[in-house]
DNA sequence: TACCTTAACGGCTCGCACCT
DNA sequence: AGGTGCGAGCCGTTAAGGTA
C-alpha cells in the first residue's frame, strides 16, 4: 500500500487533471468539505484528480477519477451539518482499496461497494482509478421499505447476475448523466432507485433475516416497487415473501395498516404528485399508472381520501400554477 | 363525442377466533 | 409464532348518466 505521508485539508498543488471535467481549484476542497471527509497525498507523486457531478432527483452522480491519494470519510460527519449519505461505487476502471475498522478490501474493475459516509473509512487510490458513484439520503431508501443499517462504514457488493445487470446500467447511467436533461435523468434515476433493493439484498448491509421486521421492511419494498401493478394483491406479495398471508396481514396489522392499504395510499399520493405537475395527463394515464385498472374505482378513490375528484383537483392545480406564473409576487 | 362520475353488485381483504 | 376458517365490510368492475 502506498504510505500517505502528508495530511492536507486543501486542494492538492499539482492536481493533474485527465480531461473528465474542467479545471476548477476549488473542485477539490469542495469535494472533500461536501463529504466531511480529508485527503492524504503520497508526497513523492503527483495527485491525479477530476470529477464531473451530475444531479438526478434527489441522488447525486459522479464520475471520479483519482491516483496516488487517499480520502477519509466519516470523520466528525455527526459534528457538522453535512446530510448523511449512502453511497454506491462502482470501479470502471484500475483498482482501489477501501479500509474500515473491521476490514480492508481489494476492488478491481467491475466491483462494487456501499459506503456509509456517517461511519469511519479511508479509500486508498495507489493507482489511478475511474469511479462511479451515487450518493442516496438514507431517507430516500427508508421510504422505499429498503433497510439502510450498516455496521461498518463499507459494505462490499457480492456479484450475481442481478447485480452485473445493474451494476451495467448503472455505470450507463453515469457515462451518460452528463449529457441526458434534467427529467430524463431523474426519471432514470427514480428507476436506480428502484433497482436498489437488489444491490442491498447482495450487500453485507442487508440482514433483515426472517424476523418480521425484516418481512415488514420486504413487503414495503415489493408494494413501492410494483404499486403501479394492477395485480398486485396480499397473497402475491406473500407469495414473493415465501410467507402465508396471515403472517404478513398480521405483521402489517401490528403496525396499525395493512399491506394493500399501504399500497393504495401510495398509488393514491403517485396519482396526487401526477395530476400536481404542469404537462397535461388524462385521468385515465393517471389511473392506469398508478394501477388503477378501473377509472370509476379510481375517481372515487380520490375523492374519498383527497375531497375532491381527480379533474376537480387537476384544475384546481392547474389554476393554482396559472396565478404563481402571472403573479411575481407569488415567486418566493 | 370523449372523458369523467355515480350507482349497484360480486369478490377480495381484513379482523377475529381458534388451533398447531 | 404462525396457520386455518369464517363473516363483515370495502374494493374493483360494469353499466348508465353527466359535463365540457
Amino acid at each position: 500500500m502506498t504510505k500517505a505521508s502528508e495530511i492536507i485539508a486543501t486542494p492538492p498543488m499539482r492536481p493533474m487533471w485527465h480531461g473528465i471535467t474542467s479545471y476548477d481549484p476549488g473542485l477539490w476542497a469542495m469535494l472533500t468539505a461536501e463529504c466531511g471527509s480529508r485527503a492524504r497525498f503520497d508526497i513523492s507523486r503527483e495527485a491525479h484528480c477530476g470529477m464531473e457531478h451530475e444531479q438526478a432527483g434527489e441522488i447525486a452522480v459522479r464520475n471520479v477519477e483519482m491516483g496516488w491519494q487517499a480520502m477519509e470519510r466519516g470523520m466528525g460527519l455527526a459534528k457538522s451539518h453535512v446530510e448523511r449519505h449512502i453511497t454506491v461505487l462502482a470501479v470502471q476502471r484500475g483498482t482501489l482499496v477501501i479500509e474500515d475498522r473491521y476490514q480492508t478490501l481489494s476492488l478491481k474493475t467491475g466491483d462494487m461497494v456501499m459506503l456509509d459516509d456517517a461511519l469511519s473509512h479511508t479509500l486508498h487510490f495507489n493507482h489511478p482509478a475511474l469511479c462511479s458513484t451515487v450518493q442516496i439520503p438514507p431517507r430516500v431508501l427508508t421510504d422505499r421499505g429498503i433497510p439502510v443499517r450498516f455496521s461498518s462504514g463499507c459494505q462490499p457488493v457480492h456479484a450475481n447476475p442481478e447485480v452485473t445487470a445493474v451494476r451495467d446500467l448503472f455505470l450507463t447511467f453515469c457515462a451518460h448523466a452528463g449529457s441526458a436533461g434534467n427529467a430524463l435523468r431523474e426519471r432514470v434515476g427514480l428507476q436506480f432507485l428502484d433497482l436498489m433493493d437488489i444491490v442491498m439484498k447482495s450487500s453485507d448491509a442487508s440482514h433483515s433475516g426472517r424476523s418480521t421486521e425484516g418481512m415488514l421492511l420486504r413487503a414495503k419494498q415489493i408494494v413501492a416497487r410494483r404499486f403501479g401493478d394492477p395485480n398486485l394483491s396480499l397473497s402475491e406479495i406473500a407469495d414473493e415473501l415465501h410467507v402465508s398471508s396471515s403472517s404478513l396481514f398480521r405483521a402489517f396489522r401490528d403496525r396499525g395498516m395493512s399491506p394493500m392499504r399501504f399500497a393504495y395510499s401510495l398509488r393514491l399520493e403517485h396519482a396526487k404528485n401526477m395530476l400536481s405537475g404542469t404537462s397535461h395527463v388524462s385521468i385515465q394515464e393517471v389511473a392506469a399508472h398508478c394501477g388503477f385498472t378501473s377509472l370509476a374505482h379510481f375517481s372515487r378513490s380520490f375523492k374519498k381520501e383527497h375531497g375532491m375528484a381527480p379533474r376537480d383537483y387537476a384544475a384546481q392545480q392547474r389554476s393554482v400554477a396559472a396565478d404563481a406564473a402571472t403573479d411575481p409576487d407569488a415567486e418566493m
